[in-house]
DNA sequence: ATAGCTGCAAATGCTTTGCAAGGCC
DNA sequence: GGCCTTGCAAAGCATTTGCAGCTAT
């Protein structure tokens, strides 16, 4: 893991994008920057186009939701399903699982390792696992 | 666990609605027959719309989305959170996962047995877990 | 040059709501 | 009778789409 700047010029996500075959448009620069630039991250479309906004980004909600699924396409991001009606995108696309704290509808990372999975059903003939899904609900 | 007939005049559905605080009015019967008579399913409100209609029960999608609704704060359903845009839920309300067919959006019941968590990580202070969510999604 | 993006606004699709009429206790 | 429910249609939201104009390569 190498240090990461957060200046607008950092090469590092213009890569990023180059490296999943994205176009590094000016929008998808400054999303991805948001994005990577501070660790990881969990952000909804309606919150990442308000933050663009504030940096002065001009872009258009439908360019968000472009982009994060554009992202996510390409394995940049995970998108994590909470309440029906709003999805969350994490910039954490590594094996991993999640608090979510209902009350302030935060999320947190829990690491892989802190969850093990005692057996699996019979996985029906040729299906084969994409993913496994933690999600602890927790009040507080 | 009795036996239960799927006769329209079961009486345990009846019980099931007033034991929960809820009028057993002709529309929720209905669906209370639909949705317990044969043993755990898993629906959409459009599904069960569809159903309601099907087994000529005359009511709206609105009443359908209530019905689900107040069963659900009743404990009498389980809600499920699959992907955006489409709610699930589930008559079985004990402890337990699912398989969650993504070709054909099907779900399957995973006993809570066959899950363990090998740990928590800090809870935050009076935080206390209100569900654990396991998904599993397969391919096939 | 040109295939790929973006922006805007309109469209979609699921879900909720408002309110008058109806039904259960 | 009183209050909870229903029904319908209209409203609400998050998300998607269509298409003309722009832009990275």
């Amino acid at each position: 893991m190498r240090a990461r700047s957060t200046t607008a010029s950092d090469p590092t996500v213009l890569e990023r994008l180059r490296g999943a075959g994205l176009r590094p448009t000016r929008q998808r620069l400054a999303l991805a920057r948001l994005l990577f630039a501070r660790g990881d991250r969990h952000v909804t479309a309606e919150a990442l186009f308000t933050e663009a906004k504030q940096h002065r980004v001009n872009l258009s909600l439908a360019t968000v939701y472009n982009a994060l699924h554009d992202f996510t396409g390409k394995g940049l991001l995970r998108e994590i399903v909470l309440d029906s009606n709003r999805s969350c995108f994490d910039t954490n696309t590594s094996d991993h699982h999640h608090f979510y704290f209902e009350r302030s509808g935060r999320l947190e990372d829990i690491p892989a390792e802190q969850v093990r999975i005692a057996a699996l059903p019979q996985a029906p003939d040729g299906a084969s696992v994409s993913r496994v899904d933690v999600i602890i609900r927790v009040d507080g």
